[in-house]
DNA sequence: GTTAATGCAAATGTTTTGCAGTATA
DNA sequence: TATACTGCAAAACATTTGCATTAAC
């Protein structure tokens, strides 16, 4: 609750004050980005902005979607599907639980992931900037609705 | 050393016991994706069985592709680019390091993921059946080149 | 008033599909 | 010989781009 309000002005802040215009469009798509709490793919984030900004065009939603992604306010992700899901970057780093049946996404902390940067790393000579954690399976209702099957 | 002849018969076996007729492209490409030792995309396979089969189409590949993946002798990757990358199913698992300025995959051991697998299965009750772990960053020889720009 | 951002439509690149011909079992 | 597999061309899909118009600065 802290940083809601923090959060809040830093979208068109951060619009501001890396030189880019704020527009409707904008402000409309990392608002509704923010809200879903989850992850959306470019699709559904244009058919949202359509409710409220019929003139939306889909062009719009991915070049700036591209635009958010270079500042850094969020994150692309490339599940199993064929397009891209995008979320809010996290504050606090977590990776990805998904059902492969009900397509689900259970996010879970994963602190030794940052070892694992730093021994990879080492023993790579890689420079590592990011680390990704991807877990596949079934969830508990799933199972329980698939087990005869 | 000792399993390559193993591996070598089971292509044309697998296709045989699974009812697949054995045709002459499907032993190549999965010839082909045998010796590519790391990752190949789609359109990488068709030029390489182009060389040996001329007349083979992409439409081949792609559905082949598909076909291997479902009997569990390839497996599916989807790095950072617009398009997939295949593999034989690796007999130890490993996971991928990839260097975000040459496109460089490392592959790496990691037997933690085992325990992972099996701490986040209990704490969400998953039933977890793929584990993968991807880092990104800089290898050597481009932090080098690169780092005065 | 400049210039960046938008909307539209057309282009791109990857993957899929329909169908008639071909080759495997 | 029956039918699964192939090649081809066209379709489908996500994403990008060119350009004239619009809106932010």
């Amino acid at each position: 609750m802290v940083s809601k309000a923090k959060q809040k002005m830093s979208a068109q802040q951060t619009l501001n004050s890396s030189s880019q215009r704020v527009t409707a469009q904008r402000t409309l798509l990392l608002d509704l980005i923010r809200r879903s709490e989850g992850h959306v793919d470019a699709d559904e984030l244009y058919r949202r902005a359509r409710r409220r900004y019929p003139r939306i065009s889909l062009s719009t939603v991915y070049r700036n979607l591209q635009l958010f992604k270079k500042l850094g306010l969020i994150e692309e992700h490339h599940f199993a599907e064929e397009h891209h899901h995008y979320e809010v970057k996290p504050a606090t780093e977590h990776q990805h639980l998904l059902c492969l049946n009900c397509g689900k996404i259970v996010e879970f902390a994963c602190p030794l992931s940052q070892k694992f940067k730093k021994d990879i790393g080492k023993q790579y000579d890689f420079d590592i900037t990011g680390v990704e954690v991807r877990m596949t399976g079934l969830c508990s209702s799933c199972r329980k609705r698939s087990d005869g099957s």
